[in-house]
DNA sequence: ATAAACTCTATAATTTTTATAGGGTTTATA
DNA sequence: TATAAACCCTATAAAAATTATAGAGTTTAT
């Protein structure tokens, strides 16, 4: 499952999609249409800007807004900027690579194997749903 | 990711699967095997046995043993066992439903709409990925 | 009778996630 | 140029989930 906060990123993301013509959005307006904490969706979009998939404006007046376009934002790097791997295991995550302490030889597991096959056809779908997927459901 | 739970469960029904010939094998040889916690795998195969894909015998020459067929058990049986729901939003699982409180309407959410779709293909990989598929790997 | 091995439930320890706090910086505007 | 609005940033607290342990049953071969 996701965690809120990739859950709100995508609400975040969506909200600022579709209000894209107003300029800039309050924090303060996507916390309060979806009842999130103004604080912890804050420190969202902070990553969300930094990872270069949105812009501020600071001072009065100011605000965030999408600086990519939606079919460039894929569930898959939204994923993985706030939850973390895609794969369902460390030893066969392609960005955040780790070898599993009860595995003596990763070449010789079955599981690593299987789970790299899993990773690599959960990545094709992932990748090919975007923000803009989102925004045409709505 | 899966959780350490899962990935044992995965590991401890390989071992049986390749010890089938032994009749029944002891917890203490797959946690040796593989570094875990006896106590913690005591558990897991306890809940693997419930679910109706192990066997036990009790008593002194006791242990465990697979009882299902390596092909009849899927990932996502597996997976939702140990872990529970495969869906990546409480509002679109199948087995472990939910709404997502931050969400006015599901009907006209699009995050919903993709997950749901997000879910339906992950289950197609989960579904035809069994432990005979990482028998054959080992 | 005894020891081996699974059964079951409870609880403790650890880690991760979620949430909050608060001072800092920038900017429009009166 | 003072002020208030709004984002910036880091630290820490609270809550929840995961991981691990404990220990007293029960069953069974010998």
């Amino acid at each position: 499952m996701l965690s809120k906060k990739t859950k709100y990123a995508l609400h975040a993301l969506t909200y600022l999609g579709k209000h894209k013509a107003e300029g800039t959005v309050l924090i303060h307006n996507i916390a309060e249409e979806h009842g999130i904490s103004h604080k912890f969706l804050e420190n969202i979009l902070l990553e969300l800007r930094k990872a270069g998939y949105l812009g501020s404006k600071k001072g009065k007046g100011g605000g965030y807004y999408l600086i990519k376009e939606p079919k460039d934002i894929p569930l898959s790097r939204v994923i993985r900027l706030l939850d973390g791997p895609i794969a369902l295991l460390p030893c066969v995550s392609l960005n955040y690579y780790e070898p599993c302490a009860e595995c003596k030889n990763e070449a010789l597991c079955g599981i690593n194997k299987v789970m790299a096959q899993v990773r690599d056809e959960t990545l094709k779908i992932l990748e090919n749903k975007t923000l803009q997927d989102i925004l045409e459901g709505e």
